[in-house]
DNA sequence: TTTCAATAGTTGGACGTCAAAGTAGTATGG
DNA sequence: CCATACTACTTTGACGTCCAACTATTGAAA
């Protein structure tokens, strides 16, 4: 993407104007919100981009990650879009292109006719493994100002998914 | 979507595998991406959920507050990408589709007839003060565990954008 | 002045996401 | 035991995002 910096901060400048016209309430609201839209787009862009060589993308490569921490390398569909927070259909999406890519494989569950297993495949294993590699390497290790302000943000984002119901307000360690 | 809460957060189970594989330089980072990702997905779904009653999304009601902010009303396509940070195709598909529903007009550059500037038409005015108002009650007043915890998450995300080269790194007051 | 590179925008295709509707299998209440 | 509700997944369509390729215009260098 074309990608020449700006002078200024775009979202300093939206809240400059949200002030402005006495918007006070809402003001770090919408900073926040138009911050962690920018925030996700280059952090994602970065991961696509490490992930690229290995034909794979950041949603494909959380399911390949998902199985790979089961004791049985597979797990239902519907369990997967329950852990990784996405529609079902989205999870078809995915294991649709991971599936004819030979990485992972449906299988009908053993005893519940409606369920289906998405298996992972010894090549989707290798895959995940190399891809895991560089992106520890050359994006995960490099994210973020500081070590603590990594985790400070980190919990202060867990706060806000929790409120927001995205799991159970049960306290959970961190680390 | 389906949204029954786990019972545990998702983000702080991916760490703990990263951990415990011995990725740890890369543990921290993992899990504020992930997050990133997840926070994101709950704000936008907030925000469009909000503006939908409008026949907005996000995507348009960024570029009518764009124009809106604008003292003339209207602004290059090139330049509203750069402010909103996206692709010069995706200004073209959220100018045509605020076209077609009469809410800003493309019109010639005076001068350059390379260009194409887009004009906020009085609807489009209207519309994005209304639902301004809405956002801003529902959603932007709303977001966040604390004001301070806000704050700090905003200014560490500033920072994680200016590190990411999103703008210049002239220090910039955020209120 | 002519040529060629840079800029602005559009088009077409790929991908991920969601909602709504449809199909198939399971479970439950009468 | 059967009708009905629920669950799991798929399909279709809409939307936003990006890239690559293309057209048109401008600018700059020879």
């Amino acid at each position: 993407m074309p990608r020449r910096p700006l002078r200024f901060d775009p979202v300093a400048e939206a809240r400059r104007n949200w002030v402005e016209r006495g918007w006070l309430e809402a003001a770090d609201g919408m900073a926040l919100v138009t911050s962690v839209m920018r925030v996700h787009q280059i952090l994602l862009a970065r991961v696509d981009d490490a992930l690229a060589p290995f034909g794979l993308t950041f949603a494909r490569y959380e399911v390949l990650m998902l199985l790979t921490f089961t004791r049985t390398g597979q797990m239902p569909l519907g369990k997967i879009g329950q852990r990784l927070q996405v529609h079902p259909a989205s999870v078809t999406n995915v294991i649709d292109r991971l599936e004819s890519d030979g990485l992972v494989q449906r299988r009908p569950h053993p005893t519940d006719m409606r369920t289906t297993l998405a298996v992972i495949s010894v090549k989707g294993r290798r895959l995940a493994a190399r891809a895991t590699e560089v992106l520890n390497r050359d994006v995960f290790a490099e994210v973020g100002p500081t070590p603590e302000a990594l985790q400070e943000l980190f919990t202060t984002m867990a706060d806000l998914r929790r409120a927001a119901g995205d799991f159970d307000p049960t306290p959970q360690p961190t680390h």
